[in-house]
DNA sequence: CTATCTGTTATATGATATTTATAACAGATA
DNA sequence: TATCTGTTATAAATATCATATAACAGATAG
């Protein structure tokens, strides 16, 4: 899986790297029971320090993304990631709250912010060319 | 207008307030033209120290939403918040990627995050009651 | 048995962000 | 002249982010 960090970024990289992560699993690169490198790999490989790939694992298994075994390393859950709860979509609609207040302010209309949504949607979902 | 700040957020305090003012002007309860209070009123009022509403301020001001006179005070830009252009529709893309993607591995289907959007949109956007 | 692989823990350091506290300044205005 | 703006400067406390080294414990491959 390539992963790609801005470190000019204002976002933190250990939250860059769970959202690439995270991404990798919506879009289906990582597939449940999925190895992920261990901590000192993944760390060498991207060019960050162990401590801030471990601070990622956590956050994710945290969530539920991933499972943590103390030897055998790191696994994309197998049972897939859980389900939206009441939490989550409140958690969630928090996070929107102050994008779609300012979308409103800057004049963006209901069914832009709509497509935009929808494209991203299509850019997790949409079904990847396996015939080649 | 009524500020409500969660000390315990993550979320730095200066950005909730931001939040809110942008919310504000978003539900037209803040109007083009408006006084804001001064920096040191707004801290007094909402208990904080009146350099972080002045960084709120300046953030502000650098996304267009008010005007700062160095005398006169804060007041909500006249002419209204600049409309969203390519740079802030790409910032916004990326602020709703994450969020899109955890909803796709959480099982959220496009139609329900879509109600949640537009549910957000007419938070902002519904007529407020005059008649009364 | 030993070397090597896991994640884990501990400790330290440096940089940056957040928030507060005091104080003073400059310009407009009542 | 007193009072109101925002501004600037300095300091300090605290938290977050990221790195660096080192060691530990358990599993496993040779």
């Amino acid at each position: 899986m390539y992963i790609h960090l801005d470190f000019e970024s204002d976002t933190p990289i250990y939250k860059q790297l769970m959202h690439q992560i995270i991404a990798g699993i919506a879009k289906q690169e990582l597939k449940p029971g999925e190895s992920l490198p261990s901590v000192r790999t993944m760390a060498a490989d991207i060019g960050i320090n162990l401590h801030t790939v471990n601070k990622t694992y956590h956050q994710l298994k945290e969530k539920g993304f991933i499972l943590i075994h103390r030897q055998k390393g790191v696994v994309i859950n197998p049972d897939g990631t859980p389900k939206a709860d009441e939490i989550y979509m409140l958690q969630l609609k928090n996070a929107l709250y102050p994008l779609v207040a300012e979308s409103v302010c800057r004049g963006v209309k209901e069914e832009e912010f709509r497509q935009l949504c929808i494209s991203l949607f299509q850019e997790f979902t949409q079904r990847k060319d396996r015939s080649k």
